[in-house]
DNA sequence: TCTGGGGTCCTAGGACCC
DNA sequence: TCTGGGGTCCTAGGACCC
């Protein structure tokens, strides 16, 4: 048995714990850049505003009808995520850090679900002031499709018997009344089922979750595949997907970026993918792992009616390493070798692959000297930008203020760090 | 003017082996 | 005239997730 705990429109919401001004107005935050729309008030939902709208095309909102849009705040995020997980592991023994405003719990040997949901539900409510749904069920995509329910009967009351509003356990439902909450859903909403497959599944006359939890599961593997699969096993009640404690180390490491403007020289480019491959490899310090190659990449924008570039290399490295001045010169060298002139280029990337543990090491013949131990360095560097911020240590192909300026991300409606600022934290007058 | 970033898993098909 | 059978490994691309 499996829950679910959600959290309500988690960016939003997080805004307005500290900015109490935002409640009841519709709320949008924003993606990078000021790009578009990832994060929606129910206001703002009911705007019509949909997942990733592009803000140029829903701007006028502001003006027309109060609608509020924020840059996001990831510090901020990530610390109000920290809070409301801890919390949240108090459901059951087991839990699944999932995303940054979801996690799995088990529930084995857990008594009176419903009850136990709420009183967390209430409790991250109270302390954390975050909303947030839970959905119970006997296997992973069932309480996932619970928590959609339980959202939904509270946001919009007669889709779903009022009861299972806030937090639903569709463990606990008669056989009967089961099969009409499936039935009233559309099988979209359904984890794992995107775009693609729906259409496919709804051209072959499926439409709704009752009608996938009743395929049989032996055509759904062979018409599609074995990913359907386990879903449609798991709809009915078999558990496929186990619940995974312990994250496991990540197999690529991604840092990827759109520029504040086009870019088309060599130079910023330089400097961007500089800054990509050292963050990159902070991050693979992190998790304490090496990476044998590495990816780079670059493209003009496809929405532009402009002459269109995209181009990927794959450099293998010598020897896998962490270490910051060789990923960044790997990752300099693969630019230079895809770089063309003469393309308004958006965005570039730096990508970790091919990554192992650092203490497991491919012995080789002596024929050449070990390169020096530079790890206390990487931890110096670390720490220090650990300490006082990050980019206070950095490689020099980083580049200074000059050509900076065209890669920064334009963020002109940020909030403060609340949570994690000294500076920023709210004074509560008597 | 203006459209995010970071991941995972699966499959088909090619290269290669005996 | 005519050209096997069985397997593994790797990669690119598709699909999905938040």
């Amino acid at each position: 048995m499996f829950a679910l705990v959600d959290g309500n429109n988690f960016y939003c919401s997080c805004e307005r714990v500290f900015q109490p001004r935002l409640q009841g107005r519709p709320l949008v935050v924003l993606s990078n850049n000021d790009g578009c729309a990832i994060a929606r008030s129910n206001e703002a939902k009911d705007l019509g505003i949909s997942m990733g709208a592009p803000y140029f095309k829903i701007r006028h909102l502001e003006r027309e009808v109060g609608l509020v849009a924020l840059s996001s705040n990831y510090p901020l995020y990530g610390d109000m995520s920290n809070r409301m997980m801890t919390l949240a592991a108090a459901m059951g023994p087991t839990q699944e850090i999932y995303s940054i405003d979801e996690s799995f719990i088990g529930l084995d040997g857990v008594p009176d679900l419903a009850r136990r949901g709420h009183a967390i539900r209430d409790r991250i409510h109270r302390w954390i002031g975050v909303p947030c749904g839970i959905g119970i069920g006997r296997t992973k995509t069932l309480a996932k499709l619970a928590n959609h329910i339980a959202k939904t009967a509270d946001r919009k009351p007669g889709t779903y018997p009022a009861e299972l509003a806030k937090v639903c356990n569709l463990a606990a439902l008669p056989a009967q009344d089961l099969d009409d909450v499936l039935a009233a859903t559309d099988l979209g909403e359904v984890w794992g089922i995107g775009r693609r497959i729906g259409e496919q599944l709804r051209a072959a006359g499926l439409h709704t979750v009752l009608d996938v939890a009743r395929m049989d599961p032996v055509v759904a593997r062979r018409r599609w595949s074995v990913v359907l699969e386990r879903t449609v096993r798991e709809l009915q009640g078999q558990s496929c997907i186990a619940l995974e404690d312990a994250p496991p180390a990540k197999k690529e490491i991604a840092c990827t970026r759109s520029f504040g403007q086009v870019i088309t020289d060599l130079d910023p480019l330089i400097e961007a993918v500089t800054e990509h491959a050292s963050r990159a490899a902070q991050k693979l310090r992190q998790q304490g792992s090496v990476a044998a190659q590495l990816q780079v990449f670059a493209h003009t924008s496809p929405h532009r009616d402009d002459p269109q570039f995209s181009k990927a290399t794959i450099v293998p490295l010598r020897r896998p390493t962490s270490d910051t001045a060789a990923l960044v010169h790997a990752a300099c060298a693969g630019m230079r070798s895809i770089y063309e002139p003469g393309y308004r280029l958006i965005k570039a990337g730096v990508i970790l692959l091919d990554l192992s543990p650092v203490g497991v090491v491919q012995q080789e013949l002596d024929l050449e000297p070990e390169p020096r131990d530079r790890s206390r360095l990487m931890a110096a560097l670390d720490a220090v930008n650990d300490k006082y911020g990050r980019g206070t240590l950095k490689v020099a192909s980083a580049g200074t203020a000059g050509a900076r300026r065209q890669m920064t991300m334009k963020q002109s409606r940020r909030s403060a760090d609340y949570t994690t600022d000294w500076d920023a934290i709210m004074i509560a007058s008597a």
